[in-house]
DNA sequence: TCTTGACCTTACAGTTACTGGAACCCTTAT
DNA sequence: ATAAGGGTTCCAGTAACTGTAAGGTCAAGA
């Protein structure tokens, strides 16, 4: 099957089947002309890439769900792991963003929004002596 | 005042310092050694800036409010939108990462986690019929 | 047969916002 | 004199692609 079909199937641009290529995630054949050939195996292997990036996973974690997929002789505790530890990223992010989205919303709420100058969001954002605290580290 | 002090005064490494001079956030002066001085103007910029991306501003945005702090003739509105607009990035980001979060601790739930190998976190990755769906646009 | 358009290839650059490291200069204290 | 602790520039790397250029291939139609 050629790039653009498995492209199709699985929803990844065929760039980022190259992509993924390149960083030896799949290993399609190549036909006499040089064009890929990918087999069942590899558009399966994509797919799979595909719904556990739409997961949020990021690239080195699918190399290693790939690898637990493939060996039978895993134990469901090393791909548990590797969620959980997802699932605590997801975790840090939200909170982080809902910390933002708290202290912006009662900024905006405060902002007149109009055609005269005086803004408390400015006001905030250069009240230096608040600045250096909550910093992300 | 050194790159250093201004470095512990706003919270900002020094090698971010020098990047948001490069990318013409800032313009300290130099003294006849070669360093880098930092004027209070400076020094308000930076904590500005700090102030600002803790927040989740882009760098961008950020020098949007800095231009829009420095223009006495604002209109609170042109604050407003651009703040309007990152508080409407982190919604669509947390929604995001809510979904992420939902699909993954079913499935981290429903896995036993121990020796064997059956593991539905895998088999619901491997289901590439419903992969294709739920990419994001 | 020629051409057109859709498809494929590689290679290199750009994105975001830094961070790390090498190689080197300056200042201050001992 | 030397060592510690500043400072400087420049280049490369990070994550996960995306864009673009320059070109080769294939199938169909005039």
């Amino acid at each position: 099957m050629n790039i653009k079909s498995v492209s199709e199937i699985t929803g990844l641009p065929a760039k980022t089947i190259r992509y993924y290529e390149d960083i030896g995630l799949v290993q399609p054949g190549r036909g006499e002309n040089g064009y890929r050939v990918f087999s069942d195996n590899d558009v399966h292997r994509l797919a799979f890439l595909s719904r556990a990036r739409s997961l949020g996973f990021t690239v080195e974690s699918c190399r290693s769900l790939l690898a637990l997929y493939k060996d039978k002789d895993r134990a469901s505790a090393d791909v548990k792991a590797i969620a959980l530890e997802h699932l605590d990223e997801i975790d840090r992010k939200v909170a982080e963003l809902t910390a933002m989205r708290e202290t912006l919303s009662v900024l905006v709420q405060s902002c007149a929004g109009d055609n005269r100058p005086d803004c408390p969001i400015l006001t905030d954002l250069a009240r230096a002596d608040l600045a250096v605290d909550s910093q992300r580290g």
